[in-house]
DNA sequence: ATTTTTCAGCTTTCCTTAAGGTAAAAAACG
DNA sequence: CGTTTTTTACCTTAAGGAAAGCTGAAAAAT
């Protein structure tokens, strides 16, 4: 589970983090609106907790530009004020859950889950051809076979599923999985390339990875 | 048994917190509506009490969003009039009792008991493949053989149950079991799927509990 | 006395690293 | 201009170490 909090005070930022990560999320911190934004719309997390007073861009803003890129990964709002025209504000802008500062760590937890047990609910999966990319037990599935994959497996699959045949770098997969500070090099993503290919072969899949020199990945529907 | 109590005065709250306590349940507290819908909505609680009065959410409110969620924990609500319209209005909400403040302790256990034992009369439960979990008895069941499981044997097991195909990641069991201010640690769920997955052995169930790395546990029916 | 928690050692799976191989583009050369 | 060499990018595989999960048994709590 990854969770994005987008916080301009870094202190209460860091403070989340380290308590959601005791609960066994994963979580990255930005601390303002734009690059927020930026991280958000990858697509790549669970969950956004997002402030609504930030510099440069503030929270409405930031779940507005979100939802319009189409991306819908469920929004906790966190806001000083309870006042209803705040609220009305953010759920218009496509937020899911209020959250009143100053609040304690169970009320959040107990947020977070009510918030991520609706999305659960939802039945989730990526298709390509005639391969599908079941969500919630990251499996690849083909005309009955399956294959399970491992977390970084999977995660670069469900990157190269939402691209699909637009091309994807390298360098963007190497962001989005591994993070931005992390010394992961262009290798790793070979290295899942080329795992992958052997999965999807191995279930008689019409997936095919191609790679285009220089450029990075995309996805393609075997001929024949 | 597992008590929410819901109740913006936090003296009171904590008074019927410690009373119950002395009787032997587990209680927890929560001190506005909103956050108590919350916490309610996990459904972990065999019962909720709950004030009619509070600020950002009444009673009423509580209760209605609570049993539009599919929740049917009790509900014994708190008001400070004996009005009826105040009555019809809580139980159209979803309430299963009634107690007018003042109330003395004794009223209120005995309140309890009764919703408890109302509850209890629902013959209740749960199937997965050839087995059965019976929910009054806390027994596992299958072609004549059983096994009486202890109460946190019977609360990861129904957690499972409730789950079935789905995956239940740990920290989602961990919340829902131990609590969220718990320190329980992920090795807790570990312990007790290895003793589920031997009791499940031992009376010739071909129910598992498969892990995914990295997810959590679901069930599935063994092959053959 | 039973249940729950803690803990340490063990097994399994996964992630990373690194090295050697292949293919494609660029450069050098005749 | 065509061929060969060099360079660069990409693929594949295997091994070591890290992390996640399992389990039995002792300690603590009830």
């Amino acid at each position: 589970m990854k969770i994005l909090v987008i916080e301009d005070e870094k202190m209460l930022a860091d403070s989340i983090k380290s308590m959601l990560e005791r609960k066994g999320f994963q979580v990255e911190c930005v601390y303002d609106g734009e690059s927020g934004k930026e991280y958000a719309e990858l697509g790549i997390y669970d969950l956004l907790i997002l402030d609504v007073m930030m510099p440069r861009m503030n929270g409405y803003e930031v779940a507005r530009q979100v939802r319009m890129h189409r991306c819908n990964t469920p929004i906790l709002m966190l806001t000083a004020r309870s006042d209803v025209q705040d609220r009305i504000a953010g759920l218009n802008a496509g937020a899911d859950y209020y959250l009143t500062k100053p609040f304690d760590s169970g009320e959040l937890l107990a947020s977070i889950n009510a918030l991520l047990r609706r999305q659960a609910g939802q039945v989730n999966e990526m298709v390509f051809g005639n391969t599908i990319l079941d969500l919630s037990t990251s499996t690849l599935l083909c005309d009955g076979k399956t294959v399970r994959l491992s977390a970084k497996e999977f995660d670069v699959m469900r990157l190269l599923l939402q691209a699909g045949k637009r091309n994807l770098s390298k360098s963007a997969i190497l962001s989005h999985i591994w993070g931005l500070e992390s010394n992961a090099v262009e290798n790793h993503v070979e290295v899942y390339v080329a795992i992958l290919r052997k999965r999807l072969i191995s279930i008689g899949s019409d997936v095919k990875i191609v790679s285009l020199r220089g450029l990075g990945y995309h996805l393609e529907v075997k001929e024949s």
